[in-house]
DNA sequence: GATGAATGAGGGTTCATTCAT
DNA sequence: TATGAATGAACCCTCATTCAT
């Protein structure tokens, strides 16, 4: 089999995986569950993965780099002051909700859960987002466009507290069907947020 | 045994459950380890819960009963306006970070944690903590103190999700043994959050 | 439950997996037939023993504890001269093929069996089973009835060697409902081997 | 490929097997190791062997086959008397543990592993073996220099069983990097062995 | 109530074997 | 022939839960 569908099949099961974790928690899901959703067999993950742990940190990782790159790329075409580009950051976060439903839900309710991820883990893929935010919030300081006697890495993770917790509410409202106008919610929390960090 | 002692080895049991889940994880530990850490045999734990969701969920209503129950005594006897008494109120929850580590660690890793909470239980206490801060929100929105345009609930989300964010943040650190100012911490976020909501 | 049934039911494990691995062998018998056999849940095995190795480490360093202490008494009570306590250990090791078939067949097919009993393990228990035939051996060269220039180790282990085969032959022979002479080959293999080590 | 290199392969994964069982014993080595030792696909195997059993069962008696002929070889040009051609088989037999240390180890500890060897397979080229064995006993039984009056088959047996035992012992040794002195064990097992069956 | 030995369903993982290339 | 990715049956072991004492 080529090199080609070998990668195929890597992302079939990671596809599965989001899917299946977002919906039946980590711990919840079975592995033979994430082997069905993706069209394979048992076995075959374990050709992939070393074990449902690294599964889960490789979904983590490839899920990330790509709402990373997809940030970087969306960021750095649109140019903009500070504040107009917090506020995009803060529409593509919560966008995921109703565009990327599972990923949405798998961001918010397994980033935290386990040992591995914030403890022993480490979780360099979660800084590396949280410093896209550091960027903007610097460089408003920077520019006197922000507050500059708060600490950022507190303001940081402040922010994506907040973007987080709103996803998740978006997320599950959207789950249960119920009617979500994202474009407000994104407009209401950069609102709040940017009054917190503009200077007067 | 007296209704007493009962009482007693149920909240041991609590207590016990609170250390080891936040030390392993509500999945990763065992109810054996409850049960030793509590000095009781693994089969008195089915004695006050029906089995080990139920225990979970138990500790997490009894938490957030005291959280609650806390936070309206200290701001029923505090007064002030509503910006003082919000700033009271991310004090109080980020204090838990050195104050009740085990708590935090609960709290902010394993409330997102199992569907069971967010889908299935619903968890009217998360509810209801949320129902205080939207209290001091809108009053601070009746009397005109706070920007009444904002969304109460989108608002009272953002600042959940920051405190949270704040509060995991500022916990691990305190595990890791790092020097951790809270006071700091809880004035910047203040700041930050109420130059978000304050009407100019 | 008492310590005397938790002993009991050890011993039944140990006597069930006697029985178990010498009809399927260790590697192809299923921890789950041992449990079957005993009449026990597969997981009571795990109350008692390690694992499946540490349940054959055991049975091992059961079995041959007794067939030491056995033979030990038997030819403590005997006297004699050692070319007939010699010819009494020869007949107490075939006769095995008869009275303890099972136990017969797991000493001679299992013990070369597991690296880990050979290399890893060390094997003291086999090693004092051979220290039995060595004092034989070493007595009968010190009052000048053994030939004395044999190396006794080598010889020893040449003995062993002799009566293991035999045994096997022999179990193998009534297992297949074949009439087995044990007495007769105990007589021919004790005046072979005493005819190669007797002084002249 | 040409049938030449064909059987040269069937040869490679044979001699790759059997260093990889006596490496790591037949149930705990992997087919796979066994293709890797060899330079061939896992899938490679199957061309050249049914299954796995069948590959011991083959490699079994490509070696077994090896050791008869060798020693029929030898055993035909050298002459002498039933007692010189003894000495000669015993040596013959544990100079493999320096010589070919890894078909000792496979002989000695594989040999009496399966079932299906003991039992279903039923063991041709052992038997064959005892057969060489036999013929020199038989031999001299004839001649009148060993003793008649011992059944040929347990006699033949035990000098197997402590040849083998004896072999097992060197082997481990060398194994170890302990000096062995083969030629020593030879000449005293040998003269024990012959003291036994030797007519007065 | 309290115990903890016993249970046994269930799941992660392995690995002999197959088969499309 | 040869490959090695894929398969999936099988198995060891865990651990939440029960219940006789």
């Amino acid at each position: 089999m080529s090199r080609e569908k070998s990668v195929d099949k890597r992302q079939r099961i990671l596809d599965a995986a989001l899917r299946v974790f977002a919906e039946r928690g980590f711990y919840t899901a079975r592995v033979s569950e994430v082997a069905r959703a993706a069209g394979v067999a048992d076995g075959t993950i374990y050709l992939y993965f070393q074990n449902k742990d690294d599964l889960l940190i490789k979904l983590f990782e490839d899920r990330m780099d790509f709402l990373i790159r997809r940030l970087n790329e969306d960021l750095a075409e649109m140019g903009g002051t500070c504040a107009e580009r917090f506020g995009r950051l803060v529409h593509l976060h919560l966008v995921l909700s109703t565009e990327a439903t599972d990923l949405a839900e798998f961001i918010t309710v397994e980033l935290r859960q386990s040992q591995k991820f914030i403890k022993e883990y480490g979780n360099p893929r979660f800084q590396e987002y949280l410093s896209i935010i550091r960027g903007i919030i610097e460089e408003g300081q920077g520019d006197g466009s922000f507050r500059p006697e708060l600490d950022a890495r507190t303001v940081v993770r402040a922010i994506f507290g907040a973007l987080d917790e709103a996803l998740l509410a978006l997320t599950l409202a959207h789950r249960r069907g119920r009617e979500v106008d994202v474009a407000r919610a994104a407009s209401d929390l950069a609102t709040l947020l940017l009054g917190g960090i503009r200077a007067d």
